[in-house]
DNA sequence: AAATTGCTTCAATACTTGTTGAAGTATTGT
DNA sequence: ACAATACTTCAACAAGTATTGAAGCAATTT
């Protein structure tokens, strides 16, 4: 992953709005929602979800789909994974055990979810 | 972890410097760097190196020690896995197999390298 | 003690982001 | 065709963020 996608990544996630709603659609997987039960779950206006689920979508983060009238959205499970990769790469330089060191760091795989 | 603390660390994380700052330190692990190194390594401006690592301390991303007239930086492994935990939390609402049916999502442990 | 080194803080400026309500577009229902 | 629904886009304003160079402070060297 490049630098420039993964800070624009972070960017969109840098909302309590866009990570509310991101966090809704990872919870909710392939099912996703459509924009208006977001914006009830959330309590935010129509025209401010619109423009924080465009930031999420322009990085990717999040997919579109139409049905009928309503636009579905669901997380990009793929690229959250991709992220958290780049994230974590080379840490503690790869040296096996060192990371175990680091109080708490040993957990990171034990909470993963998926 | 609380809404505000996520939405402070992906702020924090979502500036090139500060991401290839945090990286640089992930990677050095428990050894972590004094803020020169990381400046000379970035080919960054001391007092703009120094304004991004207050942003990334203020997260709680990394942490400082002085050593002389040296600052050294680490970054919190366990606040990373924390934050991980936290944006893959239910995700697929816990259904066992889910994730594995969006593409590459199966990845996600796979790619972790702590 | 004076100079140097390492890093931070400050102030000014330029740029970016978020919110609001009104207007716009597309799909469905009557 | 007309109205209602679902969502987006726009414009204006308020608020936050990044960069620069200069000045400041503390630890070390001479």
């Amino acid at each position: 992953m490049e630098t420039k996608t993964a800070t624009a990544i972070f960017e969109s996630l840098s909302s309590g709005w866009r990570l509310e709603a991101f966090r809704l659609l990872v919870k909710k997987g392939p099912e996703g929602m459509v924009a208006g039960d977001i914006a009830a779950a959330l309590d935010l206006a129509p025209s401010s979800l619109s423009f924080h689920l465009k930031a999420l979508t322009h990085a990717g983060m999040v997919s579109v789909a139409q049905e009928g009238r309503f636009l579905r959205y669901r997380a990009n499970l793929a690229l959250m994974a991709e992220l958290i990769a780049y994230l974590t790469e080379e840490c503690c330089a790869g040296v096996p055990g060192q990371c175990a060191e680091v109080a708490g760091a040993k957990a990171c795989i034990d909470k993963l979810a998926c």
